[in-house]
DNA sequence: GCATTATATTGATTCGTATCATTTGTTTAA
DNA sequence: TTAAACAAATGATACGAATCAATATAATGC
């Protein structure tokens, strides 16, 4: 089972709730059913009338669509803090394109489209908060996505050091080292001894210098063309195939 | 340089922009100004009033931050097509927190924070469809972030194929492979070699069965169990776009 | 039908990084 | 101050997956 005051947590902490006023989240929450649903059980099926969305509390469910051969694809996974068919509300799309059904026992919220759309349309400062929300973790994601993106120890460094690096204005910088070398390692997902060595080899070629606690960027320039990150990996445009929304 | 229509078809692309009306759009675009700024060159530093937010056309910067011992981290890197400072007009802080400096010479379009309020004031529909936009954008990235952090081409394979499997209410499911092999690798991010040797194992360990474009899975909980995944690892899911013609 | 290409499989080798084991260096506290 | 605890460096080894190379098995065109 599920405690309230985790359920309360949950819903918090969730982009589209967390700014809303006690008022506002009493009107919404007013509306709004918990229930439960047992593996296999679908929450709703594709074409159904779509004026909910959900909260995942607990468990974990499947987004599939069906497709007219009868093929079935699992669009989505979702999972404890996550939302799903909120972009259809947002869209005013009357049916679900999908269908959601329990892998697990799941609990979950069902959340009134009307009332919530209701908050924002009496309130924009309701929804412009959101937004805010919104616009936060989308540059959130996108930084994360940067990181996971660079493949190797070597250019996750490297990503780092130029990202970190102070005073550079000239052709080289310095980077002060305030946490453990190991701390920093499993931030850059690298074991304490791969890091070790990668600093190692990058002051036998010149790239750096290390000092008590600093490194000394020698040229900031090569460092980049030691690093093949790809430049605008991960910023173009994307190209949007699902969505519980469309 | 930058042509026009290539400015258009990276404002229009913008979960920001691309909602808007006609009508809106010319009216916010009328307030903005595009300019250029030079390498080292800065948009704005911290403490600056902050009233308007910047789309970058071309180039990229950084935003830093410095801190009370003068030491600069840079907390962002911007490229084509991002916009950046919008969460400070979303959240009404009045100055920026950050400055931005260009890193390579780079074209911007500065838009007017009051002027894109007022719309969503006025039209809160407008406020919707632009959410309608970062829901979408949101799921996608949690779907790239969970895609990103399974690191290990078997685990990579487990989740596609547990995603992609239809018909599975029992216990077996088989998956069509509508696709060449080659291209469900790159899907996957792995070798056509791996992949192969991958597929031929598994079905030494008797976990799925091979057939001419068909992959039968013999014992779903037993790929389950076969998987190490983190079960809470990030949020989100798996994705893996398959694209198949239906 | 055979030749020509694409796609798949299999083998041998190499590279990057994790893991295990040991040593050296640096704090912390009795 | 000396021992204990922790952090970092170094070496040896193992493993996953990429790469290179060769062969096999389709698909396609004439």
């Amino acid at each position: 089972m599920i405690t309230d005051s985790h359920i309360i947590d949950i819903v918090s902490t969730h982009h589209l709730f967390s700014a809303l006023t006690d008022a506002e989240f009493k009107q919404l929450f007013a509306t709004a059913k918990t229930f439960k649903v047992e593996p296999l059980e679908n929450v709703f099926h594709q074409g159904d009338e779509a004026n909910r969305f959900y909260l995942v509390l607990r468990g974990h469910l499947k987004l599939y669509r069906t497709s007219p051969s009868g093929q079935e694809k699992v669009v989505e996974v979702m999972r404890q803090g996550n939302t799903f068919a909120e972009a259809l509300m947002f869209n005013n799309k009357p049916f679900y394109p999908v269908a959601a059904q329990a892998v697990s026992e799941s609990d979950l919220i069902a959340i009134d489209n009307e009332t919530y759309l209701k908050i924002l349309k009496i309130n924009p400062e309701a929804g412009i908060a959101i937004m805010a929300n919104m616009s936060i973790r989308l540059h959130h994601d996108l930084n994360e996505i940067e990181m996971l993106s660079v493949e190797n120890a070597k250019n996750r460094l490297l990503l780092f050091l130029l990202k970190n690096l102070q005073d550079n204005n000239g052709n080289e910088g310095i980077i002060e080292l305030d946490i453990p070398k190991r701390t920093l390692a499993s931030l850059l997902s690298i074991q304490p001894e791969t890091f070790s060595r990668l600093l190692k080899k990058m002051t036998k070629e010149g790239l750096i210098e290390e000092r008590k606690g600093l490194i000394r960027i020698m040229d900031i320039d090569a460092l980049y063309a030691a690093s093949d990150i790809p430049v605008q990996s991960v910023t173009g445009n994307i190209p949007v195939q699902f969505v519980p929304g469309e």
